[in-house]
DNA sequence: CGATTAGTTGACTTGGATCAAAATTCGTGG
DNA sequence: CCACGAATTTTGATCCAAGTCAACTAATCG
């Protein structure tokens, strides 16, 4: 049996670990009410006068909830609202072509959502709950008047956007990096971070999404990634019973793909014919 | 014998040509001195009052020359400037790991770089002049400071941030999609309309990057980008010389890839052998 | 408890990576 | 201006990881 590690939104109240890893002053909102609300540490940046979140709490954010399936907003939408994740799980996918889909993200608790959709006034993805789930939807308008007084906010502000680029560009190399292995090793390890970060054991979880939504995010197809899935148990890298992942081997999962010969660069010796 | 259709950069001079498609109000920047710089139609949002323009040209930015083959900064270094590019292409890449680098952008004239070092203050990508190069450096703490007295700057600003995180996004899904020809052809469409929207002829240009840099940014191997462009030209697609491209069939070349089945949902029809 | 959806596993095929070598271009200095 | 060496690009032959097609099993849900 596996106990379930990652659960219920309300196992996350009692005392909320420390911010990831990075640094301090992550984003400045929350929801219904900010003042009281449990992800307050997480979101807020450093040193926030109270009067700002006073003033967050009245006009900013309302609280909203999805059920499994839906979408919190769509692909080509007006752009009203980023939206920071209470409780339960999304994902953003692209439509580059009809009847084509592409999951670019995946988001748990405390993940701001939506900064794609201010760079035109539409949304660039599409968001799906995987799971019920609760989000605080923040005025954009007045978010960026907020931050025109309150250079800390303003700061946090561009600092998550720039957090974003650099999220998208791991997964870019992630994606030029060639084998399955080394693809679904570094996606795991990233939600076991993650969850960790969160107080949430780092080596046993269940996961939220499909093999479906796996594959996409990582380039593959489903089946791929069950046959991944399957070799890494055989391993002894990892205990998988369908959703549910307990992770045995970290270290070995985290040097996957490490053996690869890193194809020195041909360039170098040329052996001319008539040397 | 072709006719290099994107040249210098003085040849950009005369009626710089209206802004990309998208809408106005891009970034808020430039050179030596703003005043008199030739992007700045390109980069001062639509209506910053001069007094502002005044003061960036007297502290917020400074010119900067880069060699062909010299980086501009890299990976790991702390981060004080944005640059925008005056004249030139540069590339900015990764490096996941020992001995790997993987290509991430290719950048040129009126494009602003080093948007991912605010993430955490230091720069995630290696900046490179894939040829001589001018930049505009932009002191990051002035800026933000501007931005606070300034509504349109800040506006502008994180427009500019969010467009980065689509460009990635799209990047992303393009790597997604299988096929080289495909990548290949989204890359060199790509390549013509930021041309064409700089006042340069869309179906030909001199290409500033190698195959190798290529294949990297496109998560494939320079062989492959070399048989593909052979491919393509075969095919009547493209004229090929080197880093001298002419687009024969635009029309063609952007329905690349389009003829493969878009593989039904297998999940529906499922004929149990009991049946 | 049927019915639908999600996941596993097997057999076969293939696109692009790899290995190899030749051809072309380019930079440099005599 | 020409020659030499280095770097870039092209092309060929072979191989393999992952895609595709297919059938089966396990979970989930009205």
């Amino acid at each position: 049996m596996f106990v379930t590690a990652y659960e219920s939104p309300a196992a996350a109240s009692p005392g909320l670990p420390e911010r990831p890893g990075v640094r301090p002053a992550t984003l400045a909102l929350t929801a219904p009410h900010c003042s009281r609300c449990l992800l307050r540490e997480w979101c807020l940046p450093a040193g926030t006068p109270s009067r700002v979140v006073g003033c967050m709490d009245k006009r900013l954010s309302s609280p909203r909830r999805i059920r499994a399936g839906e979408s919190l907003y769509r692909e080509g939408e007006p752009f009203h609202f980023l939206f920071e994740v209470r409780s339960g799980n999304l994902k953003s996918s692209l439509t580059p072509e009809k009847g084509q889909v592409r999951v670019s993200a995946f988001h748990m608790a405390g993940e701001l959502m939506g900064l794609d959709g201010l760079a035109d006034g539409r949304h660039a993805s599409t968001a799906t709950a995987l799971e019920d789930t609760e989000v605080c939807a923040i005025s954009y308008p007045l978010l960026a008047e907020l931050a025109q007084g309150n250079a800390l906010l303003q700061g946090a502000l561009m600092q998550q956007l720039s957090r974003e680029i650099v999220r998208e560009l791991q997964l870019l190399v992630l994606l030029g990096s060639m084998t399955s292995g080394k693809r679904l090793a570094a996606f795991l390890l990233n939600l076991s971070q993650r969850l960790s970060a969160r107080g949430y054991s780092p080596s046993e979880f269940r996961m939220r999404m499909s093999r479906a939504d796996i594959g996409s995010y990582l380039g593959l197809t489903l089946e791929t990634v069950s046959r991944t899935f399957s070799a890494f148990q055989k391993q002894g890298l990892l205990d998988v019973d369908q959703r549910h992942i307990r992770i045995v081997n970290l270290a070995g999962l985290a040097s996957i793909g490490n053996a690869r010969a890193p194809r020195a660069s041909r360039a170098t010796r040329a052996t001319p014919v008539n040397a």
